[in-house]
Order: C-alpha cells, then structure tokens, then sequence
RNA sequence: CGGGGUGUAGCGUAGCCCGGUUAUCGCGCCGCGUUUGGGACGCGGAGGUCGCAGGUUCGAAUCCUGCCACCCCGACCA
C-alpha cells in the first residue's frame, strides 16, 4: 500500500526494504527512476556535516512559496508585518529565558570560532585557526524568541509602543539526534510570528487567532482537516503557558502536528526586561505570543493526499493546475495542435488558471502522463489527431484518475469550475477519512486495541496528571496530541487511572 | 549514545563465505533508426579511487586491523 508515498515521505516507512531498492513502486519497478524525476526531492547529505539537511528542488520550492504567499496574505489580513532578525544568537541571550534554553540546548549548532586558515600539516587542507576563537559563542538559532525579545527591549516604552506584530521568514536548525525527511530535518524553512502585547487578554486573544489562522489555511488551501486544540504540559513550548495547535492526521493513521501557536505569558518580558508604562501610568511587563509553520506541512500535504502514483495537490497549492499534452504523428498535427493549445491557454490564463503547454518532442505522451501524476497536476488535456477531428479534448482528474472527453468548446469554464471542485473534493475525502478515524474510547483494553488495530485519534477521557500521561506513553506509544477546543463537557473517569474527568481528549501515535 | 545492518557507475544491485583473465546485471544517460491515444523498441556507446587508510599475499572488491559514513530499532524530539 502507498508505497510510493512511504519512500517520497518517510525513510523510517522502509524498515521492511532497508535499502529501499526493488517492487518499490506500484508498477513493481525500480524505484530509480522515479527518483530521478522526484517532485520534491529531499537530499540526505553525504557530508556528515549537512546531514539531515533538505534540497528542495525547484518544483517542490514552487509549491512552498505558494504557501507562503497565501500565509503571508493572511497574517498581513491581521495586522502583521514581516521583518528579519539575525541567525546568529549570542549565549548569553540565549540562555536568559531558563526553559526554553533547556527546552532547546540539546540541539543547538553552534559557533565557536570565525576564521579558517591553511593547515601547515596538511598540504592544501584548511583548518580552523585557533587564534580566531569567539569570545562568545552564538547560537544557530533553532527559534528567535531570544534575540527577538532582546530586539523588542529597545522597541517598546509605553503601552502606545504595542502591540507589536511581527512575523519573520527565515530558517532555522535543531540538530536532532535523528531526522526525518520534512517532518523533522536538521534546517528547515518556517515563519515565525512574535507579537508583543500590553494585557494578558489581548495575548491570548492573539495566540488563539493565529491559531485559526492556520487551521483555516490547511483546511481552505491545503485541504487539510485538522482539530484545533490546546497542548497538555509536558508537550507545551518550552518557555509558553500555553500552546495552541492544530494536529492533522495521515494516511497511515499517524497524526502530525501540523503548526502551533504559544501565549508566551511574560516570561521572556521577564527574561529579557521588556517593561512599559500602562495607561495608569504604572510599570508592566509585555505580555507575548509566538506561531510557527514550517516546510513539515509540505510534509502533512503529501501523506494527506498522495497516492501510489506520486503527489496529489489541491489546486490551490498546484504550481501547474492545468497541463496540457499532444498526442500527435507529424509535424503537421503538432502544429495544429498547438494552435488549438495556444488558444486553450490564453483562455485558461484569462480565468486566472496557472497552465503548462508540454510540447517537449524529446519524450513520448504515456511518459508525460506519468511525470505530471507523479507532480500531482490537478487536471491533464490530451489533444490528438482524434480530438482535432472532432472538436474535443481528452480531459483527466489526478484525484480520481478518471478521464472523459469534452467538447472544446465551452471548456475552460468548465475547468475553472472542476478545479474549485477537485478543491473542495479532497478536503471532503480526508475529512472523511479522518472522522472516521476519531474513535471514542471507555477503556484502556479498547484503548490499545484501537491503537494497534485502526489507528488514528483515539478520543478518552484522561485525569489531567502528567503521570497517567507519560505511563500512558509508555505503554502504548501514544502520546496526547491535544485537548480539542471544542471538546464538551461531560463527566467520565480516566481511561488509565479511573481517577474522575470532565471532559476527552485526543491520543494517537505520532510523527 | 546503545543494539543491529550496509557501503561496488547517477540509482538499484551480483560477486565476498572459499583471493586468480578486462568487476555482473537492470534502470537511467549519449548516438543512429523506427516509433508516438498510458512510462516504446532495435542496434551501437560512454560511465568505476569496489567508503577511506594500512596490512597479509606473486596477486585483494574478496582475508586481517583501524577509521569514516549511511540505514533501521531504541534513547531524544514543541
């Protein structure tokens, strides 16, 4: 099953074909071929030193700066503006706020020194020049709360100062001990939103808006379902009081966190002595907020819709909605074809359709077919001689794979209105697929059946204790994703403890 | 950092136990021709520090020692 899937996504799906090597794709072949014609095309370094690093190729790229765009549209439809701070974190700002240096010290790169120099016992090798040691060493950082709130000191005096609204693009690096290819790399892509406020209320306000926000851009242009919810203690941001989030589930029945966004209370204000004068004239310290989304979600769109047959985008993410392929002996049919083609184009444009004319000559119409399914191209327009003869065109769904043939005319309404529905489609299908994978639970034996069995979120009631939690884990590699926002009240006992409860939460295994 | 496994062409591999011609095969790549409505076929061709460094030997991909890297499981992870 998904086979093709497992290798774009995970590496840790091959425990049974190690080496990754045959009957990896579903037509039993070689899987090397594929590899080289990759989408999104993650490159594990040979070099120790980028290990777990991604290369994200140049299609794969297009469909994140589609999702940055449509984020991007989003936080500025909410007041924030963008801005960039630097990489580099000095220590000493690093480790003020406690929690989050210890939540993070376990995987910092760091730089230690600032100058190589020819080394005098290796012909034509470089060293690092002893001389040139920092006097302080600087964190990579692996988040900016840090050197953000060091920035925001100098920012903010008086309560007409805030809020601050600010979000930045950037890379980060957290040198886990092992990675996982989009999922958990060892630099990644990702916004980061640090909001400073003057009253408690209005930082909730905006850790639960931006909340939203993501759950409405992986349900809206991803075709993502997701719960909306709050993190337990133990998973909670490093340094936050509380972590909202939004957790997706995939096709294998594992969930994945999909974005989070932390009310940070005033612990870096504290940390980093951010005060200012309130209305009534008295010292306070800012109130904050930290969101992020990363490449992971590129990662959460391709286990959420992706088939044996390669990447399956929502056309709202698709780089290429439409593309079209000739199917032709002669030049004298390429040509027509091509102005029937030209003509296609210009009209899909004129809808605001993204569109592709593939008229390479140098491969054959059934290796197109295949390359652009393995891109996920939404919707696909054969024309051949057949077609030119009868005034119509061959047209095929990626998601369902189903193909009809259509009168040329009157076509391009057509397909600005199937691809709202392909939209809207998948959204449907994983919808489904995931509430049928919520499963209520009453006691622990069902508890691990459903686990083990159906997988997915198993929904019961836990007695609010970090320990039932972390024993819970234990015994059962589930962890709790989160309690939703939405969960009602009502009373039961712990599925664990039998200690009392009043409302359920979400446990699955997860990425 | 512990347990297990692997390293041979761009990718996937055979050969290794039991040392012996020019290192095997498939995909991909290049050329020519025929093809083109679902990943074409034929013929020809290019491409290799056999992970690295030592050692044993007349001779090492193969045996020995050391090192390095990667993968899987665990630990770790918002």
């Amino acid at each position: 099953m998904l086979n093709y899937f497992y290798y774009l996504t995970m590496h840790n799906f091959c425990a049974k074909t190690p080496k990754m090597g045959k009957n990896l794709t579903s037509r039993g072949e070689d899987y090397s071929k594929w590899y080289n014609e990759l989408v999104v095309k993650a490159d594990l370094a040979e070099n120790s030193a980028v290990r777990g690093c991604m290369v994200i190729k140049p299609y794969g790229y297009a469909i994140w700066e589609k999702m940055q765009a449509e984020l991007d549209r989003m936080f500025k439809e909410t007041g924030h503006q963008n801005a960039y701070f630097p990489l580099f974190v000095p220590k000493s700002l690093f480790e003020a706020e406690e929690k989050n240096a210890e939540g993070f010290a376990k995987e910092c790169a760091v730089v230690t020194h600032y100058r190589l120099q020819n080394d005098p016992d290796n012909e034509g090798k470089l060293r690092v020049d002893p001389e040139a040691k920092l006097e302080e060493e600087l964190v990579v950082r692996p988040t900016s709360e840090a050197i953000i709130w060091n920035t925001y000191k100098g920012w903010i005096q008086s309560y007409r100062d805030l809020p601050i609204l600010v979000n930045q693009w950037a890379n980060v690096v957290r040198w886990e001990m092992r990675t996982r290819l989009f999922l958990r790399t060892a630099e990644f892509l990702w916004q980061e939103g640090h909001t400073a406020h003057a009253t408690k209320a209005e930082a909730l306000q905006e850790a639960e808006q931006m909340n939203d926000v993501y759950a409405t851009f992986a349900e809206q242009f991803m075709a993502i379902p997701v719960v909306k919810g709050l993190k337990t203690e133990s998973e909670r941001f490093a340094g936050a009081e509380e972590t909202y989030c939004i957790e997706a589930l995939m096709q294998d029945g594992k969930a994945l966190q999909a974005g989070t966004s932390h009310f940070l209370g005033q612990n870096f204000a504290k940390a980093f002595d951010v005060k200012f004068t309130n209305k009534e004239g008295k010292m306070d310290h800012v109130w904050a907020t930290s969101w992020g989304v990363s490449t992971r979600l590129m990662g959460a769109l391709i286990m959420t819709h992706s088939d044996d047959k390669g990447l399956v985008l929502p056309p709202n993410l698709a780089p290429i909605q439409v593309v079209i392929v000739p199917i032709y002996k002669n030049d004298e049919q390429l040509d027509a074809i091509t102005e029937v083609a030209n003509s296609l184009l210009n009209d899909l444009r004129a809808l605001g359709v993204s569109c592709k004319f593939d008229s390479r000559t140098t491969h054959r119409p059934g290796a197109k077919f295949a390359q652009h399914e393995l891109q996920g191209v939404p919707l696909r327009i054969a024309i051949g001689p057949k077609d030119l003869e009868n005034k119509s065109v061959e047209l095929a769904r990626r998601d369902t794979l189903t193909k009809e043939i259509m009168p040329l005319e009157g076509l391009t309404p057509k397909i600005k209105v199937l691809l709202e529905e392909i939209q809207v489609s998948l959204f449907t299908k994983a919808l489904n697929f995931r509430d049928t994978h919520i499963t209520e639970v009453n006691s622990f034996e069902e508890f691990k059946d459903v686990l083990n069995t159906k997988t997915g979120f198993v929904s019961a009631h836990w007695d609010g204790s970090t320990e039932t939690e972390l024993k819970i884990k234990e015994l059962t590699k589930a962890t709790i994703r989160c309690i939703p926002l939405d969960a009602k009240e009502e009373v039961g006992v712990c599925v664990y403890s039998g200690q009392p409860s009043t409302k359920r939460v979400l446990f699955a295994k997860a990425y």
